[in-house]
DNA sequence: CGATAATATTTCGAAGTCGAACTATCCGAC
DNA sequence: GTCGGATAGTTCGACTTCGAAATATTATCG
């Protein structure tokens, strides 16, 4: 969105910034999706799947925090997911409340097909930045997700 | 995504880099989505009328390279905001392929009645980031947003 | 002129996304 | 022990999003 916002100076530079961060994020993880580098997943399944394998199984509410979603949008993920054989539910025995998502072998297999071309193409986008500049965007980034509340 | 990727260092720095870029527009986007800077409108909502708002009538191809969307969620989009007469179509006399998008009385009310919240939101959420950060962040994302293929 | 290619938009199907309302279960206080 | 409040998931409705196929229209080439 090139606004032509008329503000004060701060009010600019702030536009501006966000406006090229938003589109950086959305044109890189279009790039991403281009070059197919997690098959027939889709960016949230593969977050899941990704999340349980370096991670080990954990409950819904859990992987929903780790992935930054709302529950019932997780619930529909798992669905999606559970069908397709890639992962499992099982409630708890002592809490009947929670239900644990594990890998299948297919989910597991899944990650392991798919995760190298992942990272391959993730390090050819990022590699238009030195080593130096990915720090940088990264702590500046790190800095702002937080927010003021973490101060 | 946390990973816990066995890679080459190459690769763990990206993909560090990575997960605090995503992760620091979701949660700027969603702190942003619990202001309710933009009323009742849904993101895309508001970006299609902010950008007629400042670069005029445009046609719905137009309107979708803007806010780099695909052309069939152009029409969905298009379709809710007629509906809620924020905007209007018109289809084009010469050629009657293409149609027009214009803001209504009511949709630049909105864009005004919006606007300014939206910004002073941002404004204080980028306060945490100096100038000079600001700045940094601005430029990082430009070159990693347009990629390899603009060198 | 007429067939064919290109362009602008729509339709359709599937998945994601949220908030709100709901169900089931557990926990704590009385 | 049971009632009321917290907690974990699900369901529902509305919106977003994409890709592929379809439609309508215009442009091009032989």
């Amino acid at each position: 969105m090139p606004t032509h916002f008329t503000g004060s100076r701060a009010e600019m530079r702030t536009l501006d910034t966000f406006i090229k961060l938003t589109r950086c994020t959305n044109s890189l993880l279009a790039r991403l999706a281009e070059r197919n580098t997690i098959g027939d997943l889709t960016y949230s399944q593969f977050a899941v799947l990704e999340a349980l394998y370096h991670l080990g199984s954990m409950t819904q509410g859990e992987v929903g925090s780790k992935i930054l979603k709302s529950t019932s949008n997780i619930t529909t993920v798992i669905d999606n997911l559970e069908r397709a054989g890639l992962v499992r539910r099982e409630r708890d025995a002592q809490d009947r409340r929670v239900i644990h998502i594990h890998l299948t072998e297919a989910g597991s297999g899944k990650v392991e097909a798919v995760l190298p071309g992942h990272v391959a193409a993730l390090v050819d986008e990022f590699s238009i930045l030195s080593t130096g500049e990915q720090q940088t965007l990264g702590e500046l980034c790190k800095k702002l997700g937080k927010g003021r509340e973490s101060e």
